[in-house]
DNA sequence: TATGAATGAGCGTTCATTCAT
DNA sequence: TATGAATGAACGCTCATTCAT
């Protein structure tokens, strides 16, 4: 006997993790209350202890969720295409893009935003954040790479570059979280802009193209 | 009437407004309880409410009083000189960067962080922030002029490429959040080479710099 | 109609008391909780509730069968022989300070003392403590007989001295339950010595032994 | 300023104390509520927590409180007469169950019944006990230096007779938790028999009154 | 003005018990 | 019979706020 209802288990984790997130959304980690979840989740107190050691553990497994998927979508993207670096961001960010602008993604990224304030002071949360931003090191690797074989200007650090991708991508979700109307598709486009200027479309290798970087800093 | 009471009512804010930066950055807003604030000030806690309404109203002084700072640090950057857009823009970076490497003012900006998430969901804090926004649109001008004066690729969505720079500022002081010890120098190198890239500095206007911006959107 | 089930039920209910005395032993009777029961005797929540009535009833028996090993102990010892009551005394206590010195049973006496305690407010309990107690209404017959018949001190209230000799039992657990290696034969000895001042050895009732009360045990 | 209100503090602390101690007496340490406390002591919930920091600070209050009167009552019995040891006993008993016979302080020993059950397991209570039988040294040594003058039989166990001893003041608080109404003149009476069959009285050291415990009481 | 004792609603959590399976 | 998920009242405690001094 499989312990009957490990299926059940897992359906009542979301049922509690789902309310959470909608409580989270509405008042923030920390003003959100185990009542609160408790009457989303139309589940008793005594049924969310079942499942979680507490709020906080709660609050873990929804950041933990958050980062899993985040990392989830940029593996999936590098892995389509090593060689191409500038297809493969762009196509990364194209779809991350799509993804994030769904409205339930939406509602759920505002969470994100929650998790990165707390993790300045929970070393739990800040693990988990940490652990969300691991796929950044392939990136950095991706990038040396294009920089060795003469792909990439080198006077761009590839760990700085990485950096502003990413920065690129939080400011879009903290933007949008105040103005949830923000329009996705321009901001997409200036960002797949200045990835084409420092990562110059592969094919098109000219020498021209690598000079202009002047003495900065 | 206040006679000297007027001076003394200010000092007592400060010690009031220095001490709930402490507690915010050490705790978050939520965490941070008023007793923490009385304990940290050195007053009483029915002196705090005698210059504050509540916590409510020391979390509102905070966070405007840190948006104003960074409303402040961008203005005085613009008001230098309004024709050299590129110029303007480097030199404003460089010296946000170096403002905030500076560790007190590392320290606050973590607070900054905690704002940013509850003005998710508190509307007073969600206007707060919006002000601190407003500089934005100054730059949304600036950049909208120089392409009309045709010193932009004309691809370039002046709102969307202030979000960006917008991002880059955003995103650092988020990494930094999680990492104190990241190094700014390589990342704001980076953020300036960006900035060459899509503003070309403005006196060298020569053809070869236009043509790069292949297809995107 | 319970067919085999008799002896199953009455194996289940040992299991039950056995896990509960051990969780009392280990937590006290209210610290306890029904889950640790539950834990410690392998079987499920509702198993138990099917063999007892709640909690109450599960301290209750444990309580009952703590008095009723006392009880039988000393109804054991008063058998032997109803007419030699100094020696009947000492041997009880011989035999009942052996028994109670085995490292079981002096685990288990540490439960008599938080039922010592509870039966302060819980009627029920304190009903058990007093049919415990019960075999000393015998030991006061006794000894109002032997008094009777010379045999004791006329100034020595017979139910008083019984008292007394409850206390130092009752003295001995006490002080053991804070000192688990507690040495009790030094104890005991002086234990009986009492009795030997109180009790004269009664056959051989000549001078020499009054003073000198050698070798017992 | 000696923090206007020493005095008040104090009152406070010996209301809720008061009050904790007549919920303990009622339910025990475990059963009663910090509510109950609450609305015995007719304060608010907050107040209590200004003046001790949990239910267990209050516990520990109340049991260190009950050792320390009877630690004092048992130092100022040993103070008077160090060297006529007997007598020395018999008016400590005496003053003992004068003062224990007092309605209130029985209502008071209840409680000590509760912090004996829970010393078992709790170790601050378990220090506590331990600090109020400290005094019991200065009985063994004060019987060791009897003994080492000829004033005690040798074959007295010093420790284990100071053990007999507060088994006898132990045995009678347990007995009377249960029954209330126990008239202690009786059991005392036999206490001090027996007090006198093992240290006879001093002064008059004639041999046969080694013998012939007569007239106490 | 300034103090800090007091308030009490509300927090996260536990646990004896029930009952559908 | 036996299971263990579910219940929800009650627990110990915190904290923003008030107000007598």
């Amino acid at each position: 006997m499989p312990r009957i209802g490990e299926a059940r288990r897992s359906a009542q984790r979301r049922r509690i993790l789902d309310a959470a997130m909608a409580c989270f959304e509405r008042s923030g980690l920390d003003k959100a209350s185990m009542h609160d979840i408790v009457d989303e989740s139309g589940m008793s107190v005594g049924a969310i202890y079942r499942y979680f050691d507490g709020k906080e553990a709660i609050v873990e497994a929804v950041a933990a969720e958050r980062h899993e998927c985040e990392r989830a979508l940029l593996a999936s993207a590098l892995a389509g295409s090593p060689d191409d670096l500038p297809g493969a961001a762009r196509r990364f960010l194209s779809d991350w893009f799509d993804r994030v602008t769904d409205p339930d993604e939406a509602r759920r990224r505002r969470v994100t935003v929650y998790v990165w304030a707390n993790a300045q002071h929970d070393p739990r949360l800040r693990r988990i954040v940490a652990e969300g931003l691991a796929p950044l090191d392939e990136v950095v690797r991706l990038l040396s790479d294009a920089r060795a074989r003469g792909l990439l200007d080198p006077d761009i650090d590839p760990e700085a570059f990485a950096r502003v991708l990413l920065a690129l991508v939080q400011g879009f979700l903290l933007q949008r979280a105040w103005e949830p109307d923000l329009d996705a598709r321009p901001y997409r486009d200036a960002v797949l802009t200045v990835v084409d200027r420092i990562l110059p479309p592969s094919t098109t290798v000219d020498r021209s193209d690598a000079r202009s970087p002047r003495g900065h800093g």
